[in-house]
DNA sequence: CGTACCTGCGCC
DNA sequence: ATTCCGC
DNA sequence: GCGGAATGCGCAGGTACG
């Protein structure tokens, strides 16, 4: 099957937003797509090579396409930037600059699905000196060979960044229509994606065989589960009025979620997001291995502590865990706990059926009789029924270190994939009263992407710092604008633009499209202050090197026109807040 | 051999 | 992670 | 409400480069 089809049916897709038109376009494409590489079909549209749990990365983003772009059109470096910055999009860019390649190329073969494919996955498995440069010229090769139709879509699909407003959804509405001619089947093959999370299997084994098949696809050890997902709510009896009777709140611990898998000897450990991080817990496969069970599938919130006092350590000690090299000294000086709160499989049947509160007393069972080491506890879970019993504990679970509860219900089964009110998260935060927001000075600014061309896509903030009287930054935002919003700021930041970075900024290790003189105050709110080696307030104050920086900033909406950029927030009272979130 | 840049992936 | 938008 | 697509911070690893 040629690539060009692809291309066009891709091209005839960005001129809709209906998701119902462009699910009929997808299935265009797959009625196309000879079965056996229906796979790698279905892979390329999820801009990837394979399922999480095994495929290689490309290694190739933005900067890599912009050189290869470069390359293939002879044009510099900085051409491509400017047009990237002007149109958004890198793959609108190859179609662009490449337009007059189809009347200087002479005939070419045309490229099938198998030749990127194919091209893909050496770009992904070459590794090693010189390395890049071989990536680059296969990815120039690829470029050469195509129309800059194709050229457009091929820079988005190694980008994993379509913008069609399709994905791993539609693609499920699409297999469905395609193979048994039936949308309702989208709920068949959505179960079985989150328990198999491949789906280019899927579609191999929908297109050679039946529904049935698709149904017959059931949990497997060693083959990672979506996991469950929470809503959020705003306060306590919200959360009360979406269950029946008593509710189960246990603490939500700022960790890494892990997703265990045993049987006999054997161990796996999954990330959320389906990637194996097996080697990096050896403590924990030690502890589990003292576990005697046949075989289990189990979840829980890993995180560090303090091996003093037992004590939650902020989230970015759990993330010096994340390595390759020097696992041993990392893992003894990083000790970890594992706080379990599910269990999905059980002596070779699928517990995910039945309610938490007989899951939990399995794990009761499996955990709480068994000598375990301290590695490993159940998570500390209440029963609730009144407001005031989850605003106590909320309370609690702040001065443990947490940033709220879940709130669960009992009777839930666990559905691996949704997010729904059988699990609900609680924090502080939401309820707009705790967390102070702060007034930060807009400094600097990205270039927007995607939707957000031609306006900025998010803003270099800055704190006050007064007796210095310059201004320090302390992160970048990026959300909580709507559009018309954003572009109102889009406006107002342009009539001070300057050539570089401002005098009175103190710059940290950031790189910026665009400076601004410091007049426009934003209101922004944050959950958590974080050590930062690249942001300047109150910069060596805690840290030799590092300054602080929010954690999850979002704008609230308010431009605060009554300010003057000297009004913002102090980098004195950024300290004192980080200063008294530490106890 | 150290640093800079880029990428991928964790995230209450 | 959070947020916003079109369907 | 769902699905999708914008965007945040920090850490480690890989490669290029001086
Ligand atoms: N007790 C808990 N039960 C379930 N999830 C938890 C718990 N504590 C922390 N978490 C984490 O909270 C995440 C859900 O929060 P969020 O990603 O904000 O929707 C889960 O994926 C877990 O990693």
């Amino acid at each position: 099957m040629n690539f060009l089809e692809l291309a066009e049916t891709f091209a005839r897709m960005e001129k809709t937003t209906s998701r119902l038109e462009l699910t009929d376009h997808l299935v265009s494409i797959l009625k196309k797509t000879p079965i056996d590489i229906i796979d790698k079909i279905v892979y390329l549209i999820q801009g990837k090579l394979g399922p999480d749990y095994e495929s290689s990365e490309l290694g190739i983003a933005d900067k890599l396409i912009i050189k290869s772009l470069s390359l293939v059109s002879g044009r510099p470096i900085t051409e491509i930037q400017n047009r990237y910055s002007d149109i958004g999009d890198l793959g609108e860019v190859a179609h662009n600059i490449l337009t007059n390649k189809i009347q200087t190329t002479l005939i070419h073969q045309l490229l099938t699905i198998e030749n990127v494919f194919d091209t893909l996955l050496k770009i992904a498995n070459i590794s090693g000196t010189g390395s890049l440069d071989v990536k680059l010229r296969y990815i120039v090769s690829l470029l050469n060979n195509s129309s800059n139709l194709e050229a457009k879509f091929i820079v988005k699909l190694i980008l994993g960044n379509l913008r069609l407003g399709i994905a791993n959804f539609s693609l499920l509405d699409a297999m469905a229509l395609t193979f048994t001619g039936d949308k309702k089947n989208r709920r068949i093959l959505e179960r079985a994606y989150n328990v198999y999370s491949d789906l280019g299997k899927i579609a191999l084994i929908l297109s050679k065989g039946s529904i049935e098949d698709i149904q017959s696809i059931s949990i497997s050890l060693f083959i990672p589960i979506r996991p469950m997902l929470a809503e959020r709510v705003s306060n306590p009896s919200e959360a009360l009025e979406k269950i029946d009777g008593d509710a189960l709140a246990e603490f939500k611990i700022d960790g890494e979620r892990i997703q265990i898998h045993k049987k006999e000897k054997k161990i796996e450990l999954f990330t959320r997001s389906l990637e194996n991080v097996t080697s990096n817990f050896p403590d924990i496969l030690t502890a589990f291995n003292k576990i005697e069970t046949k075989d289990l599938i189990v979840e829980g919130e890993v995180v560090a502590i303090n091996p003093a006092n037992n004590k939650y350590l902020p989230f970015q000690a759990l993330m010096r865990r994340r390595r390759k090299y020097d696992i041993q000294e990392i893992t003894a000086a990083y000790p970890v706990i594992l706080n379990l709160f599910d269990l999905l499989y059980y002596n070779g049947i699928d517990k995910t059926h039945i309610p938490l509160l007989q899951r939990r007393k399995l794990l009761v069972k499996i955990f709480g009789t068994q000598k375990i080491t301290d590695k490993i506890k159940l998570i500390d879970q209440i029963k609730v029924s009144r407001i005031e019993e989850i605003e106590n504990y909320t309370e609690k679970a702040l001065k443990n270190g947490c940033e709220g509860v879940m709130i669960k219900n009992p009777s839930s089964q666990y559905r691996a994939g949704a997010r729904e009110w059988a699990w609900m998260k609680l924090k502080k935060e939401y309820s707009g009263e705790v967390t102070d927001s702060v007034d930060l000075v807009v400094v600097g600014a990205l270039h927007g992407k995607g939707r957000r061309v031609g306006k900025y896509g998010a803003l270099l903030l800055a704190s006050y710092d007064a007796e210095k009287d310059v201004f320090c930054t302390i992160c970048k935002v990026g959300t909580g604008f709507t559009d018309n919003v954003l572009l109102d700021i889009t406006d107002k930041l342009n009539k001070h633009i300057i050539k570089h970075k401002h005098p009175r900024v103190e710059l940290g290790n950031t790189k910026m499209d665009t400076w601004f003189e410091p007049k426009i105050v934003l209101e922004i709110i944050s959950p958590e202050i974080t050590l930062s080696p690249v942001y300047t307030t109150a910069i060596n104050r805690m840290k030799p090197g590092y300054g602080l920086a929010l954690r999850f900033p979002k704008f609230t909406g308010k431009i605060r026109e009554d300010k003057s950029a000297e009004d913002a927030t102090t980098v004195k009272e950024i300290f004192a807040i980080y200063k008294g979130q530490l106890k």
